[in-house]
DNA sequence: AGCTTTGGTTACAATAGGGAACCGAGGATT
DNA sequence: AATCCTCGGTTCCCTATTGTAACCAAAGCT
């Protein structure tokens, strides 16, 4: 028996379209789930900002995303590519040529993307003084 | 020696704002690149939307995220209280009650997270279609 | 007295990710 | 002509993150 589940709502925030919540809920049967897990990975935001510039090669990314190992940037290239996001161009040379580029899909979502990294880095300095508070008042909670 | 990395720009996107691409290059330094990390984090995504409705309780949270674990919805919360993103208010009640909600930058930021649930909504047809014929033209190149 | 409920924590198993070495094909170097 | 180099990977192995399950406290209800 649940004493009162009907709060208050948040009243910072204008709920303006309704998108599905309740899609969420089952984790096999909801594709959005499945879609945003692949798009909320790190390294595929990372490579679709990057990409958004222009054609770029392999080792052309590698360099520019610092960090990312060879595997991961074959792994999170190739899932792009499959879900129809990124274009991947051979040429039979050698040494080898790949180019990978946005595809027209790619661009759209790169248009929100850049939302949440303008958001990001507009508020970057929120966020760093926020984590700085939390971590003193957690420490002196601790003494 | 590269032999013409300036290739023809992917032509479907317009560069509109010079956001600053090499700040990601290292992987310490970069602030961005660590927040961009926390907020792509696909349950830290599904909770800011949930709470943007409302202000949840913990088991609320749970039931509606499906496949959440206790421990991850834990540390999930944890960090976005950290980073200032969600408010956590614990009521000294037996059973015990805690209600978290988005502050106001949590808000903010649940906008730019929307445009990308909608996006996903929008596409998931494309996407499915195009893992589908990349399977395909995977297993036919197996044989 | 014992079971229930909420919001966790802890210990342990599974899985995903990172590091480094290797590969293939041909062109350049010695 | 044997070796090295480049690019774009793949493979193996080990660590780090995530998930699973069990436990906990404190009061209420039966």
């Amino acid at each position: 028996m649940e004493e009162g589940t009907s709060n208050s709502p948040s009243d910072c925030c204008s709920t303006e379209r309704d998108y599905d919540i309740h899609q969420w809920d089952s984790r096999e049967e909801c594709e959005v789930r499945q879609i945003l897990d692949r798009i909320a990975d790190k390294w595929s935001l990372l490579v679709i900002a990057l990409l958004e510039k222009r054609t770029l090669r392999f080792t052309e990314l590698r360099k520019s995303i610092d960090g990312i190992s060879q595997r991961m940037l074959t792994t999170t290239l190739r899932q792009l590519e499959r879900d129809g996001l990124i274009e991947r161009t051979v040429y039979p040379v050698v040494p080898p040529r790949v180019d990978y580029a946005l595809t027209e899909l790619g661009c759209t979502l790169h248009e929100t993307i850049k939302a949440l990294v303008v958001w990001t880095e507009t508020n970057q300095a929120k966020i760093i003084s926020a984590r700085r508070s939390y971590d003193e008042r957690a420490s002196e909670k601790l003494w």
